[in-house]
DNA sequence: GCGCCGCATGAAAATACTACTGGTCGAGGA
DNA sequence: TCCTCGACCAGTAGTATTTTCATGCGGCGC
């Protein structure tokens, strides 16, 4: 059950994320409307919940540019006015359902199960890599950090699929050799080293913090510190 | 569109329908739990409005009795108490919306379009895939791009669906040959790479952005950049 | 300090993969 | 029957990836 979050209130945000995350739902948070569109347009969700108030497209707009792409999604608006004027010009957008703010989250996650719940079947359990703002969605083979795109070759993404697999394990060489080249004998060669190198230019570079650690002597391990 | 009110206010439910018919819905009404029932066995609603505090069968076991018939019909309860707990048992008894008395009735009617619009959406089949200015209409398999006509071949409609179906997800060709060739065995063949490139002339030539994308070694992806 | 070991990295070389053209085959319509 | 068109195949040119190679750096033991 995937979700996509708009809100461009961080603390709000981390907030709704953490509460989904527990409940097993995966969540994407986009902090504006046109992170919005594009990550809706480039993956597929089950429930958006769109704030209002947001930077260059409004929730209502988005709500209608989502409408035109595709008319059957669930939306929920979340907005800090209680105004009939404004819920008519939610549902108008084509919203399922509005929630004013503040809001208690069980309330919120009562919501989005109402309107989750006719598509429950058809959840397809898609397994996404986390790892801070790196984000591997095995179903899809992509990879982004802080969700910018990163295009990776079959193999740089099979190395990273497979560190990401063991995160806070120490990989070794002979381990990386055997399942990421499927190879059980040593070839003297130093690919893997030129391929974390390669990974390290691709994540890591202009990130913070770095992921991908070197443990003289034994492998390598990603971590968060 | 035709409403099932249960509620055993005979003020409130007047109030209620009379605001209904002059939106121009039908609506009836049942003042208890086991008239509810019996109207709602012998008729076919596009709504239920039901209130929780009811002579006889109470809101939620009316609306786990429903449910237990017919899972399809959108259910909104009403209720005097705006407890977390009471919504939670509402939701749990399979209801789609709940609606704190007192509201005003432009919110009820509000929620009851929300609530029918998503029926009469799942009916229509009116879906088509959009990307940047191309679509797909999946119900008259029809294909445009920047509103001209494309005419595809069977062969290549089936694929674009499929690549469309799949935006955003890099989709190996082992897929491909599954779902759009319906084979599951390698064919030693490049017919894929023929199609993909009959497609690219037909679709994105002539056109910004390009929407088909090979990742080499993984498959294609259509995304917008 | 010196040499060695293990690792990082840039670039060249080898290899694998893909795009596209042009052609054959066969089914269906005229 | 012949023609047309879509589906598929083969060969080749072109590209991207993968691998190798050479070099440099830093730590460590002697």
């Amino acid at each position: 059950m995937k979700i996509l979050l708009v809100e461009d209130e961080p603390k709000l945000a981390s907030f709704i994320q953490k509460g989904f995350q527990n409940e097993g739902y995966e969540l994407e948070v986009a902090f504006d409307g046109q992170m919005g569109l594009s990550l809706f347009r480039q993956n597929s969700y089950d429930l958006l919940v769109l704030d209002v108030n947001l930077p260059h497209i409004n929730g209502f707009e988005l709500c209608r540019l989502v409408r035109a792409d595709n008319a059957h999604v669930p939306v929920l608006m979340l907005t800090a006015l209680d105004s009939l004027e404004d819920k008519t010009l939610g549902f108008e957008a084509g919203a399922d359902d509005y929630l004013v703010k503040p809001f208690k989250f069980q309330e919120l996650l009562l919501r989005a199960r109402a309107l989750t719940k006719r598509n429950a079947d058809a959840s397809a359990v898609k397994r996404t890599l986390r790892m801070a703002d790196l984000e591997l969605n095995l179903e899809s083979k992509t990879v982004t950090r802080a969700g910018q795109r990163i295009d990776l070759t079959a193999k740089e993404y099979s190395l990273l699929e497979h560190l990401l697999l063991n995160r806070g394990k120490i990989v070794s060489r002979v381990d990386i050799t055997e399942k990421v080249w499927e190879l059980d004998f040593d070839t003297n060669t130093n690919v893997i080293d030129v391929y974390i190198s390669h990974l390290r230019r691709k994540l890591d570079k202009g990130h913070e913090p770095k992921l991908i650690h070197t443990v003289v002597g034994m492998g390598y391990v990603m971590r968060e510190g």
